[in-house]
RNA sequence: GGGGGAAUGUCCCGAGCGGCAAAGGGGGCGGACUGUAAAUCCGCUGGCUAUGCCUUCGUAGGUUCGAGUCCUACUUCCCCCA
């Protein structure tokens, strides 16, 4: 089509959101009269997203914030019994329930970061399929939803053939994920006119699914939207750091481990990320992404501290952009690094390095230590260790703390209390 | 139902004549170089109360001074025939 003409589109398409459509025109209709109400679905595998997800949690925020539609988030309280096979080539472990209620809660609190919820306007609302999938009667479901989906075209799609081209193992249990997810499509169409549905790539063929059942159960036309799958510039998938994955709840990766995830982003990928991941004017986009050089450390801070905004607030943004600023440009001690308490008795008499760089947790084992310290990765207030016996003592402590470094990138600050 | 093959270091792939904490990759981590980047080079990538001890090769037994390796049963997967 030509340029959109919703605020909406226009925005994901200059993004770089988009990755595929299944109406754009019909779409960019609905969003310039504000009628696009439009869900996204999140499982409950893990206790909390990670920034796998950030990209369609960020396609509701503009959808929020150009009036284009409301936003629907639905929480995959039922689905995650079951578990999508999309991406996956082994059969997902099976969760039990409680698990998927616990990780449902933790989840949730993410969301209210990047859309207002509320019962005017545009305001955003929470679903979970739970509400209505458990409700479902075997018998009555075959016969209402289960003869309008065709096996033949079920088979063809990529998330089962690639299973059985790989003659993997697929489950009953996962064949019946997508006839799950378009019914939920369904159901939001009719609980909320919502319209349509956004999702990752690996997402299309649920997506559509969802809209071919709608048309055959009398919906108004539903429509896709699904945005690409995250990779950095040297091809790596994204969402895994030093600690495994880059998870968006505070509780699993600090603020200050999210802000140092987005300062290392690669020089190929700063404009780009700029665009995903902030909300920052395109113009101050292009600037930032022409800086050359050493220059461009500049546009990766202002792309830590506006993405770590976003997501944990500007206060905590601001505390960690300064914390980074302390720790590696002046080298000083910052008093905002992770700290870990011990017992002052325990630094008296004298804390073996191996145990207290565990202690701090930035390291699995004592072995683990001892083969850094022979790779020179261990520092104690910033003075390299190379004797495996070092002991962590009272003569160590500097302001009441301990400065304990795995590398140059990992601090903790052991606290004698 | 019959016949044949496979399961290896809990990140993945993968070699492994009876002496094996087990080759080689990938990934990850660390070091050097840089710009907290990329690329490149180098090192590390079972645990411990550590010149030794313990646990690891699908599960359970067995043979042997000694088993990832041989035997038996079981589990799961793949291929061929019906």
């Amino acid at each position: 089509m030509s340029s959109p003409s919703s605020d909406f589109l226009r925005t994901l398409a200059e993004r770089g959101y988009i990755h595929q459509a299944s109406d754009l025109e019909a779409i960019d209709a609905a969003a310039l009269v504000g009628r696009l109400t439009t869900y996204v679905g999140y499982d409950c595998t893990a206790p909390s997203l990670h920034i796998g997800h950030l990209l369609s949690i960020m396609m509701l925020h503009w959808l929020q914030e150009t009036g284009a539609g409301r936003p629907i988030v639905l929480m995959g309280g039922g689905t995650t019994r079951v578990g999508d096979p999309s991406g996956r080539d082994e059969t997902r472990r099976i969760l039990t329930v409680e698990q998927i209620e616990d990780n449902k809660s933790s989840i949730r609190q993410v969301f209210s970061r990047f859309i207002r919820f509320g019962e005017a306007g545009h305001d955003a609302a929470m679903a979970d399929n739970a509400e209505w999938l458990t409700k479902l009667n075997y018998i009555d479901m075959l016969r209402e939803i289960g003869r309008h989906f065709s096996v033949n075209r079920m088979l063809s799609m990529d998330s089962v053939r690639l299973r059985l081209d790989r003659d993997q193992e697929l489950s009953f249990i996962e064949f019946n994920y997508m006839v799950l997810q378009a019914y939920d499509f369904v159901e939001l169409s009719r609980r909320y006119g919502c319209l349509m549905q956004m999702g990752g790539s690996d997402q299309w063929g649920n997506i559509v699914t969802g809209i071919d059942l709608g048309r055959r159960l009398g919906t108004p036309q539903l429509f896709a939207l699904t945005c690409p799958l995250m990779t950095t510039a040297s091809g790596a998938k994204m969402g895994k750091s030093a600690s495994g994955a880059v998870w968006l709840n505070a509780d699993l990766f600090a603020p200050y481990d999210y802000w140092q995830f987005w300062r290392n982003t690669e020089d190929a990928d700063v404009g780009r990320f700029l665009r995903m991941f902030t909300t920052l004017p395109l113009a101050e986009v292009s600037r930032l992404e022409a800086l050359g050089g050493a220059e461009i450390n500049e546009a990766k801070k202002v792309l830590a501290t506006a993405a770590t905004a976003l997501l944990h607030g500007p206060e905590a943004a601001a505390g960690a952009s300064e914390t980074a600023r302390k720790t590696f440009e002046q080298g000083v001690t910052a008093d905002t690094l992770p700290t870990v308490e011990v017992p002052w008795g325990e630094i008296e008499a004298g804390l073996p390095i191996a145990p207290a760089i565990v202690r701090a947790g930035l390291a699995a084992s004592n072995g683990e230590v001892v083969r850094a310290i022979a790779g020179g990765a261990i520092s104690v207030n910033d003075a390299r260790v190379t004797d495996r016996s070092r002991v962590v003592g009272p003569v160590d402590i500097v302001d009441g703390v301990v400065k304990l470094s795995f590398g140059r990138k990992k601090h903790v600050l052991l606290r004698a209390v």
